[in-house]
DNA sequence: CTCTCCCT
């Protein structure tokens, strides 16, 4: 058998997914077996081998890979697929492929046996020019698309309430027309719970010899037993109308969509550099968004796309949603640049620059943990940082955790906080949901609860039904559970003892914790609020916390987030003199 | 008195 070392291909996808589905796909047409000359790699599952010669990863896997293979030689060809969605990682990698590139060749002049990269970008976007010309010039190749043509509808006046609008449209789609479900787009959990219930309410009101209408909430948090629903065919005689946020615009297609409704709004993630304080807030969504959700009734058939905005509106909406880059905490985004051996990340080849406010936060903040010295170089615990899948701030308290003797404590928290929640609320069993959930609560926070949690979950050996009694969401527990197999497997090969436990001195925990949160801190005020440490902004518990409504000297936070207030999400109880230990270098330089 | 989505 052919071995492609040094003249594979690389295709890379922004979702596992559509790696994985891709390969499949291109195995099966090519009559060939998974994992032979055709494979994926993804986090937790990798089918290729030495003889794969087209590889389809995840552009998180090929920045990996980058770590050990700094000039990416196994590839003589790299594909950035799905471009035009300028994800962080795939903005990361067109500077370093370019790099690369430049490097390659360089190297072949000067008579080295190397291989020239080549490089080719996949983008629906309408701007092919923008990555032509990031490429010096790259020629540019046009496929058309295999879509069925939709009918855009406007609104004649703007919405005030586009709850309300939704509900009319979705009613007068219902009644005018005979067949077809409907794919509704909303900006969260909260408005699709809102609407679910609105349409059940009002579709008992119809006539009994009318067409029944079945609504289906979509959205990331929803347990995968209930996200099923959408797959489902609906009863007989009975429309589906899915409400779905943004993971409906790319992640999960559903099928037998002819009406798609679109809100004009979405959950933006933003970041101010200044305060350090990412935010999430509802924004008009851009023309390339507006045409994606479009695109999402002409799948199979032709369809109709009714868009609850006037057309001025959608004249006056941003071409493209904002690079991710550049709303975004770049400090993972900055150390692994580093780790890849780009040393001036203020200079680096940006298709889309960060603002420098955005970058010198990034250095400060790794400058902090210690990761990076005062030149700005990476430290041996900088470099130990880079090799592990997390945040630089989970990196460092798992490799404190060895002195603080907590690490199997330690390892199963960051697991947990890695993972969107282990818990799911539905609005409307709230109550119930807090007060399953009761008995595992920590006095000190919500990281001994999730470890709790993880220990009881252990003790049902993952009973589906002790699961579903408690709130707790099977799907996201088990990813955790994978991400604590291939931290420990990371543990060993650093000479991390993952099995030291701390025993019933918890403390220690929350205190390994702070080496990498301590500028994730709040103190109470005379005045009952509490204060961060770093901005000094005045931060609120969130109220699915189990420090909700506690009054303790100091608090410490996985997340700080504004939405419609400065909200802390998996909060600890901490003790203020614990401080200073936990970074002396920083809080000394504070006083000064 | 309650957070869009995705990745290692």
């Amino acid at each position: 058998m052919a071995s492609y070392k040094g003249g594979a291909i690389a295709v890379t996808q922004p979702r596992r997914v559509a790696a994985v589905n891709l390969a499949k796909r291109v195995a099966e047409e090519t009559l060939t077996t998974l994992g032979k000359r055709i494979g994926y790699t993804v986090r937790f599952d990798d089918t290729s081998s030495d003889e794969t010669l087209i590889k389809y990863l995840t552009d998180g896997m090929l920045l990996r890979e980058v770590l050990s293979d700094e000039l990416l030689l196994r590839y003589k060809v790299i594909v950035l697929d799905e471009a035009h969605e300028r994800t962080l990682r795939t903005d990361m990698l067109f500077g370093m492929v370019k790099k690369i590139q430049r490097l390659r060749k360089e190297m072949r002049a000067n008579g080295e046996d190397v291989e020239e990269l080549k490089i080719v970008v996949m983008s629906a976007t309408l701007d092919a020019e923008k990555f032509s010309e990031f490429f010096d010039g790259a020629k540019i190749l046009y496929v058309s698309g295999r879509l069925f043509p939709v009918d855009s509808y406007f609104t004649q006046e703007p919405q005030a309430d586009y709850l309300d609008a939704s509900l009319v449209t979705i009613f007068q789609i219902h009644v005018k027309n005979p067949k077809g479900d409907i794919l509704m787009f909303l900006p969260g959990q909260d408005a699709i719970e809102t609407l679910t219930s609105l349409i059940n309410e009002y579709a008992s009101q119809l006539r009994p010899n009318q067409q029944k209408l079945l609504a289906c909430p979509l959205f990331a948090a929803l347990p995968p037993s209930q996200q099923q629903k959408v797959f489902d065919p609906a009863p007989l005689n009975t429309r589906k109308v899915i409400l779905a946020t943004n993971i409906a615009e790319t992640s999960i297609t559903i099928p037998g969509i002819k009406y798609v409704i679109d809100c004009g709004l979405a959950k933006l993630r933003g970041f101010n550099p200044k305060i350090g304080v990412e935010s999430l807030l509802l924004h008009p969504i851009s023309k390339s968004s507006a045409w994606q959700r479009t695109g999402r009734a002409g799948r199979e058939a032709a369809g109709v796309c009714y868009r609850l905005y006037t057309e001025d509106a959608f004249r006056e909406l941003d071409d493209d949603t904002v690079p991710e880059i550049r709303r975004c905490n770049l400090a993972a985004a900055v150390l692994s640049l580093k780790a890849a051996g780009i040393d001036n990340v203020l200079e680096f080849d940006y298709m889309d620059r960060p603002s420098r406010a955005s970058l010198i936060r990034a250095l400060e903040e790794l400058y902090a943990l210690g990761a990076i010295d005062d030149k700005g170089n990476l430290s041996e615990l900088g470099k130990k940082m880079a090799e592990f899948p997390l945040d630089p701030t989970f990196s460092k308290v798992i490799i404190q955790s060895a002195e603080y003797g907590c690490s199997l404590e330690v390892i199963s928290i960051v697991s947990l906080l890695s993972v969107d929640s282990i818990f799911f609320t539905p609005s409307d069993k709230r109550e119930q949901a807090t007060e399953s959930r009761r008995k595992f609560l920590h006095p000190d926070g919500d990281h001994l609860t999730l470890l709790n949690v993880l220990k009881a979950y252990w003790e049902v050996k993952g009973d589906m039904g002790w699961c579903k009694e408690h709130f707790v969401n099977v799907r996201n527990i088990k990813i955790a559970l994978e991400i604590r197999d291939q931290l420990i497997r990371f543990c060993e090969r650093f000479d991390i003892n993952p099995s030291t436990s701390c025993g019933t001195d918890t403390d220690q925990v929350l205190k390994c914790f702070l080496t990498g949160f301590f500028q994730n801190s709040a103190l109470l005020q005379p005045d009952g609020s509490y204060k961060s440490v770093a901005g000094g902004q005045t931060v609120k518990v969130h109220p699915g916390s189990a420090m909700f409504g506690k009054r303790v000297e100091g608090i410490m936070y996985n997340e700080l987030v504004f939405t419609t207030k400065h909200y802390v999400r998996s909060v600890s109880s901490i003790q203020s003199a614990w401080l200073p230990a936990a970074a002396p270098k920083y809080f000394n330089n504070m006083k000064n």
